[in-house]
DNA sequence: ACAAACTAATCC
DNA sequence: GGATTAGTTTGT
């Protein structure tokens, strides 16, 4: 479960056409299926592809393959688990019963949960098979017309509203990883901010240190002040003495002997 | 009508 | 406890 997030790919691709057409070839052949209606892009689907989602969606990437299990590692497990030399029914345990069931149960969800759906609900538990599906169509399309969903719901042999709920909470995990990672990412911010002020703030006490101790007035008799090199921005203390033609004190002499304060930034 | 947000129930 | 499925409410 926890290496789904492993698989958050951050990108700065320009969703074009071509990354929207969905690459056969990654599909695994057995879950080849024909193509569904809407696996043409024109009209609305384009502003329907994840690309365009993420960018709608804001923050810094235009996909987050967030919560993703459909990677390629996933397909082969589809692959061997619903290869018949390699039946997950051959392994025993728990969860080989409940992955032999799966069909069974996607096939009676069109019957059965109509009927125990308020009450006594059981937790639907979509099959490979299907979540693969709907994991590779979400890839294309964030939001399905209606057209979509019943030729989706009638590949899965599930219900229209079940593929709805899906992509519902589909976008919904999508949102909460972005909302984790953008959280993240300004806390990252926040801790180099809050240094680089700290260092700051210290560079000004100094420089405000400096400014009112005896030493700095002692040989204060023209009025001096501090000036940024432009090259390594250090500050200097520049006294009005020198022609106020001649070029400020800043040649390359500050930077063989060390500034009697480290003082790396100074921004007034 | 639909999406989003919130929530409960269930499964592992 | 996290992930998933689904119901309810609310906003557009």
């Amino acid at each position: 479960m926890a290496e789904k997030d492993d698989d958050l790919s951050l990108s700065l691709r320009c969703p074009d056409n071509k990354n929207l057409v969905p690459s056969t070839p990654n599909f695994p052949s057995n879950l080849m299926r024909p193509a569904l209606p809407f696996m043409h892009h024109h009209g609305n689907d384009l502003l329907k592809s994840p690309a365009a989602f993420n960018l709608c969606n804001g923050f810094f990437f235009d996909r987050i393959d967030v919560n993703q299990p459909i990677t390629v590692i996933d397909y082969e497990e589809v692959v061997m688990a619903s290869s018949p030399n390699n039946t997950v029914s051959s392994v025993s345990g728990k969860r080989s019963e409940r992955e032999e069931n799966d069909g069974e149960r996607a096939t009676s969800s069109l019957e059965e949960d109509d009927i125990d759906d308020a009450a006594g609900r059981k937790k639907l538990q979509l099959s490979k098979e299907q979540v693969a599906v709907l994991e590779e169509t979400f890839k294309q399309y964030n939001t399905l017309s209606p057209k979509q969903k019943l030729a989706l719901a009638k590949e899965l042999n599930l219900r229209p509203r079940q593929v709805e709920v899906w992509f519902q909470n589909r976008r919904a995990r999508i949102k909460l990883k972005q909302t984790k990672v953008g959280c993240d990412y300004l806390r990252q911010r926040c801790e180099i901010l809050t240094e680089e002020n700290r260092r700051l703030q210290k560079e000004v006490n100094d420089l405000r240190a400096l400014k009112l101790s005896p030493h700095f007035y002692m040989n204060k008799n023209p009025p001096t002040t501090l000036t940024v090199c432009p090259q390594c921005e250090h500050v200097a203390v520049l006294s009005s003495s020198s022609s106020a033609t001649q070029q400020p004190n800043l040649d390359a002499a500050h930077h063989q002997r060390p500034m009697p304060m480290p003082v790396s930034k100074f921004q007034s």
